[in-house]
DNA sequence: ATCACGCTTGGCAGTTTAGCCAAATGACCA
DNA sequence: TGGTCATTTGGCTAAACTGCCAAGCGTGAT
């Protein structure tokens, strides 16, 4: 395989493996909405802070995200619009699963 | 967080998970042609058949392909039609990152 | 200057993952 | 039946991930 083939998927691989945690996945659907600092979503999410700001980094070098610290507090916000798209087909698995786990119980 | 959700956002992180790995990116964008045995693909990726049965067993699980015995060989292939699209978004979010790096180097 | 607040990072323990080899299984052929 | 081919699974080690606590660091108020 060629590199650049291989940076490309190991690039996209970093993308897909930083949304592949329940509570970074519940931050992106957060942020869908607006941007929030770590204090909110921490209290949503009820882990300990470092362990929010743990997942906020893994998802900003991922590019998921980016951040503005304004003031004490840091802001974080989705950095593409189109993550929502990539649920949709994602959700498309899951019914998929459900649907033939149904066909097969009956 | 309700279980409802909680559930939802486990399901959905397991499918990222499992596409959250260089060679079982290259699986699935080989598999978007038409579906292929693990020898095939063993002999493509250029690792051990066991590792590639384990990635394929992985992405099996996830519900992204789905496996069919024919005869000696085992055939994969993929089980959802999206995943092309899904990968046009991981790609804007390399492609954002990509941008921001040169204008920051500049 | 000191303190509180918001956040990040170091470090630790427990769990999971990745890759290989070797062994087991299943299908087909002689 | 024995042998071969395609694939899966057990077992192992090294590496990565996760979550917490504690410590560090920058900001802003007193």
């Amino acid at each position: 395989m060629q590199k650049k083939d291989r940076l490309r998927l190991e690039s996209r691989a970093r993308i897909m493996k930083a949304l592949g945690h329940p509570t970074r996945l519940f931050i992106v659907e957060t942020l869908e909405s607006r941007e929030h600092c770590v204090c909110e979503l921490t209290a949503t999410i009820g882990a300990d802070i470092s362990t929010v700001s743990r997942h906020l980094s893994i998802l900003k070098q991922a590019g998921v995200v980016r951040d503005e610290k304004r003031g004490s507090q840091v802001f974080y916000a989705l950095r593409v619009p189109c993550v929502l798209r990539l649920f949709e087909c994602v959700e498309s698995i899951v019914k998929k699963s459900a649907e033939e786990y149904l066909e097969l119980s009956q």
